[in-house]
DNA sequence: CTAGGGTTAG
């Protein structure tokens, strides 16, 4: 709990008290408090330093955007204050974050020209970067040069390798590169457990989770929060809805505090289970708990709105998002896509398609997917065959749909040769949906094309090792 | 002060 502090303990503070209460303002998203403490302190004759605005940049970075960051950036040399390493760590780290991974490197390398000599936290920084970019060879090099240079490792540096080759596919690798470390005398953090589980978990290997999770349990550790939300997760994730939820019963009764990932989580998984009531009481608990809704809540919020069917309300959020000064992301759009494909208002949703392709230049797979099956349901399929192959990127989602819905139409033949063209793409497409074909092409009469083409599928199965 | 977990489609 923050109090306000009376002035004449403000008239007494020192810098580092200061520094101590500006930090916690930010940590509760207070920014516009700790502004207003930097405010009286000047007045009060402590002077902020290069501590205030670090803590600042950082906060700026990630709870309003970059270019405000640069605005306290600006402020700082104004102050004359020098930002110094930890300022540039805090910018490449924010810009990593939000995915302008240039604007990482060059920072990077502005850094370097200033004259600055970049810590272990900045080369930890660049090999978020590249592992975001999907060059996993160049964070290797970085990191190669980290251990073999004068500088230490820190944990974080092993922690970002293993969650970087995780998200790189490289799930074996950063098993045995965590083995490695234990050999070494490296003892994991708690994150350092929560990454390994979290990259075996989206890797589909349970089995390997679970026996880190025991791991984790004998190490003295105890589990987190986020060790909880990933578990969750992880079970909502392989449809073991009933075994998530005991785990979030786990976790209530044991007092473990939920912020917005843990809820997300939660609501998420109501919503897919259609629960939505519990859904829409977790989502007012969250907001009773004076969790601040940040634009993945939102979209959480959007979507069980979508789900409902309450479009006026989705709308009306959609508005309140851009009011707050929050940017809808891709999930907002597809989310609010696929509820007007689901509502039936297939004009709204190709309406919206199009405004999403012109706010964000590149278009996003999965809205095109709703908006085909959109189509396909509202017995469009022409139209949803003509925006299909019109475009060339496509997945099994896309295919499914319109195979499944063509054999609604008892359009066999057709939905045979699209079924094909799916597996000749390398993509498999649902067992039910191969069913639809193969026994519709059975039942109209097509016997022999039926066992062809489940020859086909056979065969394709082939190269699936 | 920086690293880990959350939101979308068949």
């Amino acid at each position: 709990m923050m109090m306000e502090l009376p002035r004449r303990m403000v008239r007494r503070l020192s810098t580092r008290l200061l520094n101590i209460c500006i930090y916690s303002y930010c940590k509760a998203h207070r920014l516009e408090k700790a502004e207003a403490v930097i405010i009286d302190g000047i007045r009060l004759g402590v002077l902020p330093d290069v501590v205030t605005y670090n803590t600042l940049v950082d906060a700026y970075c990630r709870i309003v955007s970059i270019e405000a960051a640069y605005s306290v950036l600006g402020r700082m040399k104004e102050a004359g204050i020098t930002p110094d390493v930890i300022t540039y760590n805090s910018l490449i780290a924010g810009a990593t974050r939000k995915c302008l991974l240039s604007r990482s490197l060059d920072l990077f390398e502005e850094m370097l020209q200033t004259g600055l000599h970049p810590d272990v936290w900045s080369y930890n920084c660049l090999m978020h970067c590249f592992f975001k970019l999907g060059k996993p060879d160049e964070a290797n090099r970085v990191f190669r040069d980290v251990i073999l240079s004068d500088l230490s490792p820190c944990p974080t540096t092993f922690n970002i390798m293993i969650n970087g080759l995780c998200k790189n596919g490289y799930i074996v690798n950063a098993l045995s590169f965590f083995r490695n470390l234990q050999r070494y005398g490296f003892v994991p953090q708690i994150v350092t457990y929560n990454t390994v589980i979290n990259g075996l978990c989206k890797a589909r290997r349970l089995g390997a989770a679970r026996r880190i999770l025991k791991e984790l349990g004998e190490s003295g550790h105890e589990p987190n929060a986020i060790t909880y939300t990933t578990v969750m997760k992880c079970c909502f994730r392989a449809k073991r809805f009933e075994q998530g939820l005991e785990m979030l019963g786990e976790m209530k009764s044991k007092g473990y505090t939920f912020d917005g990932f843990a809820y997300c989580t939660v609501i998420g998984a109501l919503i897919k289970m259609g629960r939505t009531k519990e859904a829409t009481d977790y989502m007012e608990e969250m907001v009773r708990n004076g969790i601040k809704l940040d634009i993945v809540s939102y979209n959480t919020l959007l979507n069980l709105y979508c789900k409902e069917g309450k479009l006026e309300a989705a709308y009306k959020l959609l508005d309140e998002i851009e009011r707050g000064g929050l940017e809808c992301d891709i999930y907002t759009h597809t989310i609010m896509i696929d509820g007007l494909c689901k509502a039936g208002k297939i004009e709204g949703a190709l309406r919206h398609l199009e405004y999403m392709n012109a706010m964000h230049c590149d278009s996003n797979l999965v809205a095109f997917n709703c908006v085909v099956d959109g189509l396909c349901k509202a017995g469009l399929i022409d139209q949803a065959m003509k925006m299909f192959k019109s475009t060339e990127k496509k997945d099994s989602f896309a295919y499914t749909s319109l195979v499944h819905n063509l054999c609604r139409t008892r359009k066999f033949h057709c939905a045979s040769k699209l079924l094909l063209s799916c597996l000749r793409n390398g993509m498999k497409i649902l067992k039910s949906t191969q069913r639809a074909v193969l026994d519709g092409l059975r039942y109209s009469g097509f016997t022999g094309e039926s066992k062809k083409l489940r020859s086909k599928i056979r065969m394709a199965q082939l190269i699936r090792y």
